[in-house]
DNA sequence: GTGGTCTAGACCACA
DNA sequence: GTGGTCTAGACCACA
């Protein structure tokens, strides 16, 4: 999983979705320390600050715990990741229906073209 | 359908996947004459520069043709939209399943959670 | 010789150097009577004003004369045209050297360039 | 090298093909950053939205590469550069052959009036 | 500082 | 009226 980053939408957005998915899809376990800011940047080749800021959102959240001194830690509250989970597959799959349906496809269409393109791609 | 645009994408972007989703849904037809660059800013309550980049853009993708001071038409090249209509739902299928990967779902999963969706919603 | 407008100078700026040619290249005798703006109009598929603009433009250039209710005819004066020939010829030659000097070709470059095209086109 | 501009082409097409020849003739070397788009502008006279509209083109026809906070570069590429010097050396010749010929010159003449010009200048 | 987007508003050629 | 170009100026994300 690298970080390729979309130019049309801002890299501080996408370092959060990126890290939330680290997060829920269990990368990150609960209470991980996470690397430090300017790790975290190098590896992203992003500028600190722009790691800094999406870091910041994630605390808001409450995904992300920082210490002062000791460092930035994934929250030990698992209900927290859970119902962001939910809230952000809900989101996912209204989107893919909405998209769809704006190009002409029924429900229906819109399941089994998920369902063939697993052929296809096996 | 209203213009209601998003504030992390450029909205001359959400214009264009805007106008294309109208026109691969059949919403305008073969060779229908488009509203003028005024009007359509107008409509989306936007400035007729930024409709008019947009424009500029789908006629570039060869899905309007401009006659000067005449107007804009959609092309009336049926194979252009049918391929784009392709393209457009392999990409947001795509895009579904890898953004449901990246949160730990499988493919099944996957499926699934699209059926449970139509339930819900019913 | 069809009328093929390019996109990016104005059609009557287009429609004067054509008719221009036209007369430096004897295509219209010294009196000749033209034909009527209309007809030229539809000729060019151009709107009757565009070609009105150009025509008042050769006039006032000396190379058309006006009689009121009898229509336009070329100058019988030969020394105007022998004149405009050795200027458009002369401006002609000065922007090809100048331009393909941009490009970062001498002088010899550009004659030998030119005698080339001569034999990829035999 | 000053940028003047002719009343009756869009600038904007006026500094693409002025930019284009400067890369062209080599006065930009390979991988050279180019200005920011501000200073260009102000050194064109122009708008930084206008010589944003060229560069853009420039970018796009693969002269030019942008890196978003950092600034442009030429391409590293040469056989871009070479092919499009070809290209449009062969489109001058051909536009100069063919205009001469509308004012009724003979290609031996075309040739000879080049010769003369160099004997004039000198 | 660097590129990118957007608005408000003017002016042009052409039909 | 229709598209096209251009300016002046503001604001954003990122380094």
């Amino acid at each position: 999983m690298t970080w390729l980053f979309n130019a049309n939408t801002p890299v501080y957005l996408q370092i959060i979705e990126h890290i939330e998915s680290e997060i829920i899809s269990g990368i990150y376990k609960l209470g991980d320390k996470l690397p430090s800011v300017r790790e975290l940047a190098k590896e992203a080749s992003v500028n600190p600050n722009t790691m800094q800021k999406a870091l910041v959102e994630l605390e808001r959240k409450g995904l992300i715990i920082t210490e002062r001194t000791n460092g930035r830690y994934i929250t030990p509250d698992e209900s927290i990741i859970k119902k962001l989970k939910k809230e952000q597959a809900y989101k996912i799959v209204e989107e893919y229906i909405d998209r769809m349906q704006k190009l002409g496809y029924t429900f229906e269409e819109t399941c089994s073209i998920l369902s063939e393109f697993k052929d296809n791609q096996a």
